[in-house]
This record gives C-alpha cells, structure tokens and sequence, in this order.
DNA sequence: AAATTTGTTAACCAAATGGTTAAACCGAAT
DNA sequence: ATTCGGTTTAACCATTTGGTTAACAAATTT
C-alpha cells in the first residue's frame, strides 16, 4: 500500500468517476464504487473535488465538452451540406465507437437536470445553427435541397445518428439481432444513415 | 387520517409509483417519497409489493405495455409501408403527448439492466419485423422504393420519431429554441418527419 | 356476535451512504 | 535535523433508506 505523492491522483479520480457515473448515473453511482476503481481513499475523493455533486459536474462538463466539437463538422465547417452530413455521420459513428457512454449520459442526466446546459449556454464557442441555416437556406434558393427548416434538418440529423447507440437495447430486441450483427448494423449506417438524409433533402 | 379500506389502493400505489420512478428513475426514486404521493403509509408498497425492485418492475412493465402496441402501426398493418409511416408518426406524435416520459423511461432504465426485456421477447406478442419486412422486399422488388434493409429502415423510423422526445433538452439546447418553439416544431413532425422518409426512401 | 382474515399504521431497525476529522505520512525548504 | 505544507488514511458520524414488526381496525366468515 503505498502512501507517496502520487503526481496525478486528481486524474485519478476523474477517471474512475466517469466510469461509474457515466455506467451508473448520479443517483446510482457510490462514491466508495469510485474510490475502489481510482484505488485510493475515500476521503480524497472531497479532499480534491468536496462533493459528490461537483465530482459529477467535473465528470459531465468534461463529457460534453468532448462531444460538443463533435458537432462542428456539421454545423461550422465549409464544405456543401451534402458533404457535412456525410463526413459528420462517419465522424460520429467513430467517435462513438471510441465514447460508448457519452451520448446516453449526456441525454440522461440533462433529462433529471435541464439546468447543466443554461451555464453552458453562454460560453460563445456553445454549437449554434446560425452558419448551418444560412448556408442550407443558400443550397435551397440554389435549389439544390428542398425547402426544410434548420432546425428539423438538425434534428433529423442528429436523431439518425445519436438514437440508434442510445436505444441500442431496445432496437436490438426489435430487430431481433445479436449483439456482433447490431455492430455490423451500425458500422453500415456510416453510409446508409448519410445516403438516407440526402435522398430526403436532395433535389433530383 | 381515514383508515377505512380502499378499494383499489393497490392501483393508487401503481399510479403515483408510476409518477415518482418515471421522473426519478429507479435509483433516485424513494419509497418514502412513492408513499406520500400515493397519500398512504410506507409499508403499504411492501405490503402490496414486496419490495422497490417488484413495485418498480411493475411500473416498467406497465409503461412497456404501453408502448409496444404503438408499434404495431408500422409492423402489423396491411397499408402500404407509405401509409404506414405516415400513419405511425402522427399516431407516435399523439402517444407521446399524452405520455411524454415514456420513451425516456424505458431506453434509460433499460440501459442500465438489458436483462428487463429478454422475458418480455418470449411473449408472441413482442413486436417484431417479419411482415414489415416482408412487405418492404415486396415494394422493393417492385421498384417503388430503394433497396433498404428492414432493420436500416425500422432503425430510421424509430429514431426520427423518438429521439426529439428522449433529446429534448440537449436539442432546445442546441437549437436554442424555448418551450412553445420546440412544441411547434414537435407538432410540425407530424408530417415533417413522415415526409423527410418518405422521401428519403420513395424512387421517383 | 365471535372468530378469523385482510388492510393499515406508527415505530422501529440494520445497512448503506455522503461526508468529516484527526492523526500520520512524505517531500521540500530552512 | 527540524519544520512545514500538502497529501493520504482509518475511524467515525449523522442521515437516509429499504424494509420489518407488532398492534390495531375493518371486513368477512363462521
């Protein structure tokens, strides 16, 4: 049992609270379960973040801000709206593959606290729709794309991509598919969920 | 404080449990708080249920039941599968106001225990996508629609109809949009979402 | 109407839980 | 070597929590 300074019990921690909050949840989470998994002390858990609480906002604020640049691909970036969609989709799927959790604890925990996103709101790198709707209102003057409003874009978007990892077991018992061929499901979606959006806006 | 025998305290029990679990979740939910909704003393739930477990699987499975026979719009209809999106997602849109935490309910709690639906899947009854999918090879050979797997397109379908109720925070969030905003764009879905598919999947 | 079963309550209990404390430990500066 | 600061631990604490019990009340049966 060793009692030296350790440079980064800090990180530590924050490591294992977000494997048991984000497995867990805030409600379902102990914080002796998250000392356990960092190895240490129960007490430095307050020594170095004082609350359960705080311990769990360090855990979701780092959370969002992963997935919140996720966002950029398709809502700041210059390529065509076609473009976007397909590299956003990829991109995501990706990124899920490498965050499991962050969607699910995201959607999860904002539905039993709104208020985690009003701080946030304020930060001027927060993702906003401004540059995507301009540019899709361009491509439908062009008549490039049919008429949609930003906002249900947006969301369908973000709904063919985010839900089918949020609802996995759901959509796995509905679709009647193991585990290995639900992966497989997904990995074609990096195309399918792509191609699918833009046969729906697209303009022959 | 009567003590005369309610009819039907058990069905009050289930209620105001409903209440407290499906915006609490199992974890954050407590009998004290179910029994005070429910305006009768704490050993009552034990009494009738035997424990949180029993009297929370009770409720979820009561949701579930709720749920499933939506789905049947899309999975057991004889309309053509045009109809049968545009049929599901106005009927989804209805289901959803009358029961807005659903949706939310089940995905969540059953992220965190799978195991909740692998009894549920014995029943004959338990959706699944075998005339759905029937019936779409069918239109599919006939060239009405692009080739698409049943799951691809089942996955699609929920998830445009789902996730802007199980995301709606993040989503206001991003799409800054208030309260009144978001349910008129929820309202618009009706047709919106039915047409982004139709489109999306429908050969010219 | 007496006895028995069912419903209901207040009081209680043991375990779990978030949090605190006081002392010990350790590396660095004096 | 001693002191001093931040770091770490074991033990402790108050409260919360799911669950139990024993007594009592209200129906129901005999």
């Amino acid at each position: 049992m060793k009692k030296s300074k350790d440079e980064n019990t800090e990180e530590h921690i924050l490591e294992a609270a977000k494997l048991v909050f984000q497995s867990k949840g805030m409600d379902g989470a102990r914080m002796q379960e998250i000392a356990d998994q960092a190895g240490i002390n129960k007490a430095m858990l307050h020594y170095y973040y004082r609350s359960k609480q705080l311990l769990f906002e360090a855990v979701f604020h780092n959370a969002f801000m992963l997935l919140a640049p996720q966002l950029k691909t398709v809502l700041n970036d210059d390529s065509s709206i076609e473009e976007k969609i397909k590299n956003f989709t990829s991109n995501y799927i990706s990124f899920i593959v490498k965050h499991p959790y962050i969607p699910n604890f995201i959607i999860q925990e904002l539905n039993r606290n709104p208020d985690f996103l009003i701080k946030m709101k304020e930060n001027p790198n927060f993702p906003n729709l401004k540059k995507f709707r301009n540019q899709l209102n361009q491509e439908i003057e062009s008549g490039i794309i049919i008429p949609i409003s930003a906002e249900q874009l947006f969301i369908n978007i973000m709904a063919l991509n985010v839900f089918p990892f949020v609802a996995q077991p759901l959509l796995k018992a509905f679709t009647n598919t193991d585990n290995n061929t639900y992966k497989q499901l997904m990995k074609d979606r990096k195309t399918e969920a792509a191609n699918f959006i833009i046969n729906a806006i697209k303009l022959n």
